[in-house]
DNA sequence: ACCTGAACACCGTTCAAGT
DNA sequence: ACCTGAACACCGTTCAAGT
């Protein structure tokens, strides 16, 4: 009672930790995209040159949040299912997680498979040598899921006005651009466009990638 | 010659092209990340302002710029060769050349499939028609393409200091990263790790999603 | 119709100084 | 050792005005 409690944090020193908890929140309030060095210090009741002893500039401390985050999005399932849902699961979180905020596509290419994230390699890596894969395998399947991943997000970001929200019975934007030069060819592929515009882009790629892993698993035993 | 050369430019009227034209230009001059509504301006020797009559906002702008970029980097092959080979080879050369810049992972996630960009997707789905594919299956096939090429451009320039580049002998940064807390588990998967952060990303995805396309094709046959 | 100029409300990052 | 304050060199975008 002595102290009072809106000093306590500026009694506190500053970590890491607490730097990347306050972008997150920032983030989830106000979207990746109005993640600044200086609303962070704000929010911390700090200088914005409080947080230069602890990153070295705003990549770095994005790609340190971006880790976090996903790290956090408990991408792993607890129950335990046949590899190929149990993989289908995890990549399918990542890109939902990742969908919740389209601007988190902006840094992408700086994401850390670091400290933080490794705990999800070990748990993808251990899921697959149990059933039967390689070490090697298994690690190459996991950067290939992380990679349908940010490419599904990418994607999905783009075309974020073509998803389900868009009137029905209209085609979507990307589709209209696409006929922006119409023939007779793009009038036949144009339907098939529009239908994969509205997917979920994550149910292209990952079946895939499973269908060829499957056949990896197949050719060991 | 009554017209002084250097009044030319600023006498012909600005277009969207134009802009585009200098956008890429400053792109590979100086990178994506320099791109700025007032620098590209400045090249035009016009102000900023002129540029909102033909772009909403900056994020225009660079979707328009990064589809003129895939278009002009002549994915497609000119010779006629096998679907998988040709396949393999559109995803290498758009992977290649987005890698030629790391800055443009940036706005993946405003790719515009539109009006230059569809002239690839006509191509991509004529060859694999022609083989037997249907023009679902063709589609399809193509965004899976591109989203294999766009995470492993993710996924590379995030590791860019990984590459090729990075001294023999020592581990990649990723993989020190993954060791900051290590174990029994993570020193046999370490080593695996270390190789595919020095890989070209994309012949991790691509092979599979080629794989997957050759069973679905299997299967109509 | 097309472009300009000045202004607004921000940025990331530097450097030297404080305690 | 850790944080602050002031300053620098930029941004995107607005609005009203020019021709």
């Amino acid at each position: 009672m002595a102290t009072k409690t809106n000093t306590a944090v500026k009694t506190t020193h500053l970590t890491r930790q607490l730097i990347i908890d306050a972008a997150l929140k920032l983030a989830k309030e106000a979207g990746v995209e109005n993640l600044s060095i200086r609303k962070v210090a704000l929010r911390l009741g700090v200088t914005p040159m409080a947080l230069y002893r602890h990153f070295n500039n705003k990549e770095e401390l994005l790609s340190f949040a971006l880790e976090a985050f996903i790290a956090r999005a408990n991408v792993i399932p607890e129950e335990d299912s046949p590899w190929e849902e149990w993989v289908q699961h995890v990549g399918r979180k990542m890109y939902v997680a990742l969908c919740s905020d389209y601007s988190w596509v902006r840094i992408l290419g700086y994401v850390r498979v670091g400290a933080e994230a490794a705990e999800v390699t070990d748990a993808f890596v251990s899921k697959l040598t149990s059933v039967g894969f390689t070490i090697s395998q298994a690690v190459r399947a996991y950067f290939a899921v992380i990679q349908t991943v940010f490419g599904a997000v990418c994607l999905r970001a783009s075309m974020s006005s073509d998803s389900a929200a868009s009137k029905e019975g209209q085609l979507s934007s990307t589709t209209r651009a696409y006929l922006e030069q119409a023939n007779l060819d793009r009038l036949q592929i144009a339907p098939e466009l529009d239908k994969i515009t509205r997917m979920d882009q994550i149910d292209l790629g990952l079946p895939m990638i499973i269908s060829a892993l499957k056949r990896d698993l197949q050719s060991v035993k």
